[in-house]
RNA sequence: GCUCCGUUCGUCUAACGGUUAGGACAUUAGGUUUUCAUCCUAAAAAUAGGAGUUCGAUUCUCCUACGGAGUACCA
């Protein structure tokens, strides 16, 4: 491409399940790209395999971009002036380009049939070659309008045999490709086999499909997972024996498992606790519900900044960064070549970062929804309990969990904490206590604070032996926030009546 | 097997010929805290191995080892 040329990218994921992080990462890192460069992103559905079509995928990778906040421009669902973005509905488009590299030379008819390969397959591996190859070693022995005589290809086609169109693989030749993460990659097409590009049903393969779309919706750089670079030799040639211009590539490292090697999959997360989509998906043919990122608590910008560093860095010590700053800081240049394993605990940890950004009205908002109706507490009430707890929490629905006695009077009390403090004289020391917070007409926590220490002074008694108790009474817990603010958010009344409740249940 | 790609602390990574090889997560130890969490401080922790090129290699080249991906009328 020139320089003078809009960036345009696509992400085009295939509807055989949901989309696994992965290939979230390449989306997020073709979308950073684009907006980088003021350019496109373009969702284009590959659905030339209808066999392996899996229902409610197709919505699934909709939702999840959208939850991940992968804005698309143009494509599967937003509009644009070089659709369809789907390629089954573009089924009629590709047999033309199909024909052209037919009447160039660079293609061929094939009839042979699944058993034929089947036999040709067995014949070369008895022979001893371990992956056997339909190239030019073999072409001439195969059911081809290569080996076949121009009437019998003729009469074949007539007849409405099934065929599928080969690349004519050409014999020893260097085939280059600058990758923009790797540098100069350089295959010899007599590595190369003669693969098909369309299929017998009618429909291209990925590899016509992809470049010819590509073209089509004048793709300036393809950016796509490393699983595709031995290939990429075969559509390289492809753009030239179209004459076409060829789009800039970049393949990306690989996510790997936590613990040993190998490519990310759903079995891990299963065998190892960690979700592996972006939203929970449940399979239509079993019912079997997988986990995701957004059902476990995460927030999409913590999940999109944690799959961001998986295989990018900024070069410098920032971590946190909104997708705006992840927009102006990414380059392909700064993408490594290594795969990475996926760290959960860092996850979790940007998560945290997340939340403790937030402020307790944003937390409030969120955990709102959680509160039974009967409760009914109020927005301001319910920032201050999030301000309180959010220091302790990974998850909004830790806050939840651990504010549920801002809400209820503690049912139980830890046992613990119960049976190494509560000492014999603690009732009438707590008594003294509501004694005294009873008196009281300012009871915020620094007041309340104040009081309680000067109480324990007069009476040299030890804070470490009243605090834990009062804890107990009020909370029921054995640990938590600051006693005082607890006190400030309950209230004088709440927790003078919670202290003498916990008098009578626990002595 | 073959082709291609890769290899810096346990993990994610920085250092694009010259650094005591830096940061983050996790770990450990202190400190703060009534407690837990947070927070602060500190510690431990890496250039896969071998040849070259060079005054000097984590960095460039080659070999070996290890790992990964690909090798379908799947994408």
């Amino acid at each position: 491409m020139t320089l003078m040329d809009k960036v345009r990218v696509r992400f085009a994921p295939s509807p055989t399940g949901p989309l696994h992080m992965g290939g979230v990462r390449t989306a997020l890192y073709n979308y950073l790209f684009a907006k980088k460069h003021n350019g496109d992103f373009l969702l284009r559905l590959e659905d030339t395999d209808q066999t392996r079509l899996v229902p409610g995928a197709e919505q699934y990778i909709l939702d999840a971009l959208s939850w991940c906040k992968i804005n698309i421009d143009e494509g599967l669902g937003h509009g644009g002036d070089l659709g369809p973005y789907k390629q089954s509905d573009r089924k009629p488009m590709y047999r033309q380009y199909a024909d052209i590299l037919l009447e160039k030379g660079h293609a061929y008819y094939a009839f042979d049939t699944a058993e034929e390969l089947d036999e040709m397959r067995q014949r070369m591996k008895n022979a001893g070659v371990p992956s056997p190859q339909y190239n030019s070693v073999v072409r001439d022995s195969m059911q081809n309008s290569i080996s076949l005589s121009a009437d019998e290809v003729k009469q074949r086609l007539d007849r409405g045999d099934s065929y599928v169109i080969r690349i004519k693989m050409p014999r020893n030749e260097e085939v280059k490709i600058n990758d923009t993460i790797r540098g100069w990659v350089v295959v010899n097409t007599n590595n190369l086999d003669d693969k098909v590009l369309f299929k017998s049903d009618g429909m291209p393969t990925y590899h016509l499909a992809n470049v010819v779309d590509d073209h089509l919706m004048k793709i300036s750089h393809v950016i796509r997972g490393e699983e595709w670079l031995p290939s990429a030799p075969l559509h390289v040639l492809l753009y030239r024996f179209f004459d076409w211009e060829c789009p800039a590539f970049a393949h990306l490292p690989l996510i790997l498992k936590p613990d040993g090697n190998g490519k990310l999959s759903k079995r891990d997360g299963d065998r190892l606790g960690f979700p592996v989509f972006p939203t929970e998906w449940t399979n239509p043919e079993t019912n079997e519900v997988s986990s995701g990122y957004r059902e476990e608590g995460y927030f999409p910008e913590a999940f999109t900044n944690m799959l961001a560093f998986l295989g990018w860095n900024p070069g410098t010590a920032q971590e946190i960064f909104s997708m705006d700053e992840l927009v102006e800081s990414f380059s392909l240049q700064r993408v490594g070549k290594a795969g990475a394993k996926f760290d959960f605990d860092k996850t979790k940890w940007f998560n945290q970062q997340y939340l403790r950004s937030k402020s307790g009205d944003e937390l409030a908002e969120l955990i709102h929804s959680k509160i039974p109706k009967s409760k009914d507490a109020d927005g301001v009430f319910l920032a201050k309990v999030c301000e309180l707890m959010k220091e302790r929490a990974t998850f909004v629905e830790d806050i939840w969990e651990s504010s549920q006695l801002f809400f209820d009077s503690p049912t139980e009390y830890d046992e613990k904490t119960h049976r190494k403090k509560w000492k014999e004289h603690t009732p009438d020391i707590l008594k003294k206590v509501t004694e005294l917070f009873g008196g009281m007409s300012d009871f915020s926590a620094e007041n309340v604070e104040k009081e309680f220490k000067s109480l324990l002074e007069e009476n040299e008694w030890g804070l470490g032996m009243v605090l834990p108790t009062f804890r107990l009474a009020v909370t029921g817990k054995g640990m938590g926030p600051s006693m005082f603010k607890i006190s400030e958010l309950l209230g004088k009344d709440e927790v003078v009546e919670r202290i003498e409740t916990a008098i009578q249940k626990l002595s």
